[in-house]
DNA sequence: AATGAATGAGTATTCATTCAT
DNA sequence: AATGAATGAATACTCATTCAT
């Protein structure tokens, strides 16, 4: 695949991930799209296959960047508590900054169908998200920083912190204007004190 | 408006929202509907001004129904920490047993959009439906039940709970299977620990 | 289905079979026959699921009316050599008189292909039409009117005049002007000459 | 016209024609043929006006193929039935040899259409084609070697022979398996019957 | 009160053709 | 000589809505 080519797909990506943001995904048509990017119809369809291809493609693509965004930020802390806070603040971060994408890839998960009705990212977006959520709370629970939890505890918390992310994007798109940063760490404070143990003086890690 | 034309309505919108949760906003067409009800599709158009002020009745009922469940279960609590587990465990048991209803609703809730691509229910769902989580958490601040929180830091953790509560309606429409009642109990849990005030033992309130 | 919705898929029927003779199978959209009933695209899409069931019908109806037309005159006869006689004469009459029908289902069968790229019609028209006239040449050989033939030159002779036959179908719908009934005559005395045992003085049955 | 050009036209003629038979007439696009061609579809507009000079090169070179391969043939007998048998025996052997140049023809003379809907091929491929057939039976005449025929019977008698040759064509379309040789022998056995003055003992001409 | 029929705008996708590079 | 890019018209099909019966 050329430069150019890749350049030009990334340009209608770019366009679609705007369209669904402001219109939603039903009214995201092929149409409404060229639209958006002053394109015609037929250019879409030259580029991607399909317009599942296309609606493939920002799921990855969006899921990569958040990826990439995050996984530097968790990694530099060395202390669970941290990790649970950035892991948090990054995630939130990433979608205030690239809010039109994030809330394209909520509308297209949400939304996007199989030829036999079933939500064509319904099995995807659940245990790989949960995932890196769930690790990080065993972690701290064999540091001995975390409450112990029974396993259906800790999926609970994994989901709940999960649910409590992911509220923000719908808010997002539902275009209420909202302080994403102060969000985050009230969000972490809020959650820290429900896990570190209470022993002592119980104290999230410092950061600037 | 006649009694039996309330109740024929009441016979169309149960179909509709079996419709949408089985298939999905996008493909509850009105023809759909009407397959599934077994009757034509202008009976419908008949009996509803639009399909707009179909989906309107059905978020206007369910909402309400919700509410004649959850009210009279949380006035009966005494102390703000039994109205707040009262509070989610309420409205998590309203979701499984009216689980198509709230899967429909937030379907509806998350797809309907007026003619400007803007979400139809944006505003209404979210100033309304978290008030009565901010009363609890105020009352108690008041009674010193609950640490003191900043007015932001309430309406964040009013805004997760909330979405804590709802991620369980995607997950429900996710088709996903789920201990509600536990899910529930560890979810009070979890938020108690963190909104209670630590002072001497900590306990939540008694019940079977 | 009731008599009045019998009544418009057969003239919507009707315009699609004049559609397809007319431009061909290719160029026979449902927008064409639309337009050459006189009425709009929703309408047949509402009458007909879709357009392989519209065309499987015009298969169908058609083949049952030349069954229909055939089967008596063919039984009347009481020889082999009427009843092949009969069977060339009433096809090619059929052909004549429904002349528009006829060139429909010859573009319907010669292209209407399944999602793999596969003739639709491929199997079915061989062989159930093979079998009427393989029967005839079989009777008039256990009759001895007919020449004693290899069941290999049994199949390329029965194959031989139905080639024959629809040869004329294409003429058809290539436009050309044709004594249909002189040429039907002229090519049952050809296969009949050819097949017909010549013993004595070899001679077709009488009719007027 | 360069050499090099030559070649490359004639190289695009052999994918379109394979295009054709396998995906037949409709499917065959631009885009189709050039896939399995493996180049750009620019190059095929560029070395062909249109897509209808293509088809027109398919049609006219596979004509003069099948000419280059039976005349030879044809002219080395020496009396009437001689030539009959070899021209329908050369005819079904190039077709054979040459199928997937038959088959495209074939698809493209019954769906090659001009703007106005009527068949592009259908009076070229009648008459001409025609012609070579009706001298022979002329000559077999003249030499009192077949039977006196009318004008008429002696055109349908054209027609029909035509016919039964081409029904092979689309035999081998529907991709049936078949064994051409023995039905080519069957078939000029089958005519020649009809045909042949029955004076004494009528015997086609040897041959091994 | 109910329905079957019809409409017309809208959907994704295909395609022959044009054209700058 | 070749190509990748773009176009715009055409395709079958869906659907909310209207309306006469």
């Amino acid at each position: 695949m050329s430069f150019i080519e890749q350049a030009r797909r990334t340009q209608i990506l770019q366009h679609a991930i705007e369209t669904i943001a402001e219109l939603g995904y039903a009214q995201a048509s092929v149409g409404q799209i060229a639209k958006h990017a002053g394109i015609s119809k037929g250019v879409i369809t030259y580029h991607f296959a399909s317009k599942d291809e296309l609606m493939d493609q920002i799921v990855t693509e969006v899921y990569a960047a958040a990826a990439r965004f995050m996984e530097p930020r968790i990694e530099r802390e060395t202390t669970p508590a941290g990790m649970f806070r950035v892991y948090i603040e990054s995630n939130l971060a990433f979608m205030e900054a690239q809010r039109s994408h994030i809330v394209a890839v909520t509308e297209i998960v949400a939304n996007a169908r199989t030829e036999d009705g079933k939500l064509r990212y319904a099995g995807a977006s659940d245990e790989s998200i949960l995932e890196p959520v769930i690790e990080i709370l065993k972690w701290g629970q064999e540091t001995g920083d975390f409450k112990p939890f029974s396993d259906f505890a800790l999926r609970v918390t994994a989901m709940s912190i999960r649910s409590s992310i992911d509220g923000v994007a719908y808010r997002l798109a539902a275009a209420s204007s909202l302080d994403v940063r102060g969000f985050a760490q009230e969000l972490a404070v809020l959650y820290l004190s429900a896990i570190l143990k209470p022993s002592l003086e119980a104290k999230p890690d410092e950061k600037g």
